[in-house]
DNA sequence: TTTTTCTTGACCAAAACTGACCTTAAGGTT
DNA sequence: AACCTTAAGGTCAGTTTTGGTCAAGAAAAA
């Protein structure tokens, strides 16, 4: 519980403040100072970040080398995740056929969870693994399903941290 | 907090104005005379421009030296279905590192293309390929760029043609 | 015991800035 | 014209200042 990445990652989450409402807020660290200032090497707060503060997990974080150089960290708000999650996990089965795809899409769309942009953005990521996966692998149509199944998953749980 | 090329950005930002909807706005600039007014060598002029005013970030830099020289600097606008394909083929290459596509996907943001939430989507949608060809499939780094970097243009092509 | 997570340090990459040296254009001089 | 001078801007390599990556070992969890 209380290792390193732990005690960095709580205080990065403090820096945040407890402002839960707003819809973006962001963070600005020097990777070297906080590594000072809890006696570490630097690399170690790459590895809080990675580990911690990813897209997956409805962050995003940018970087500058150099002079000035700073580290960012955006958070996409944060608001009911557990409801939102709940249903992803539901909604998504196992794997999907292109009809499932069209289905639940259509119905993320009808439920307002995705806008027609964000829709077409999932679409063409689908469709394209599911070609990759046919074209470039050779994969069964199952096992395409089950990739498209689980890049869903991922963009929609993501997404409800957002 | 700012350092020196990002304090110049801004200011030739400022140059532009506010005009945000005329369709191809320029600005012309004296080299010597920037520098001179920030106090800096006129190269560093050279260095914001060569890292700031891009094409990737919708700019143009044309210039002419000896006497009455100038810079000037061009805000492209895609207007047309065709432009903005060609803008995606132009900054897309043919395989994306990890950095290729944080930086890309920030410029897209800035410039208003895609909002947070779309970011967050391509993110996880391209993260997710990225680890899926390295853990299942065994590609290499490269390969796994080439994967993103269609995914990424399939994308981008869908939403300019939207 | 095996697997995953954490931590570290050596080495790498990129951004910012500067200054010495190079190229080009305009306009006058011969 | 041909040449010279002056007034731009361009390039490049070196230095400094950051942050990034990766692999190996330690610690914790399963």
């Amino acid at each position: 519980m209380s290792n390193l990445s732990s005690t960095i990652e709580r205080y990065i989450n403090e820096l945040f403040g407890s402002e839960v409402e707003s819809g973006k807020s962001s963070v600005f660290l020097r990777r070297k100072e906080l590594a000072a200032s809890f006696g570490c090497v630097p690399s170690q707060i790459n590895y809080v970040l990675r580990s911690r503060f990813t897209p997956e997990k409805g962050y995003l974080v940018e970087s500058q080398r150099g002079g000035h150089g700073f580290i960012r960290i955006v958070r996409l708000s944060y608001e009911n995740i557990e409801d939102r999650l709940k249903h992803v996990d539901d909604i998504v089965g196992e794997s999907l056929s292109g009809q499932d795809r069209e289905k639940i899409l259509a119905a993320l769309h009808d439920r307002g969870l995705i806008n027609a942009k964000e829709r077409l953005i999932i679409e063409v990521a689908l469709r394209y693994a599911d070609e990759l996966g046919r074209s470039e692998f050779d994969l069964s149509p199952y096992k395409r399903g089950v990739i498209q199944a689980s890049m869903l998953r991922r963009i929609l749980r993501s997404l409800a941290l957002a």
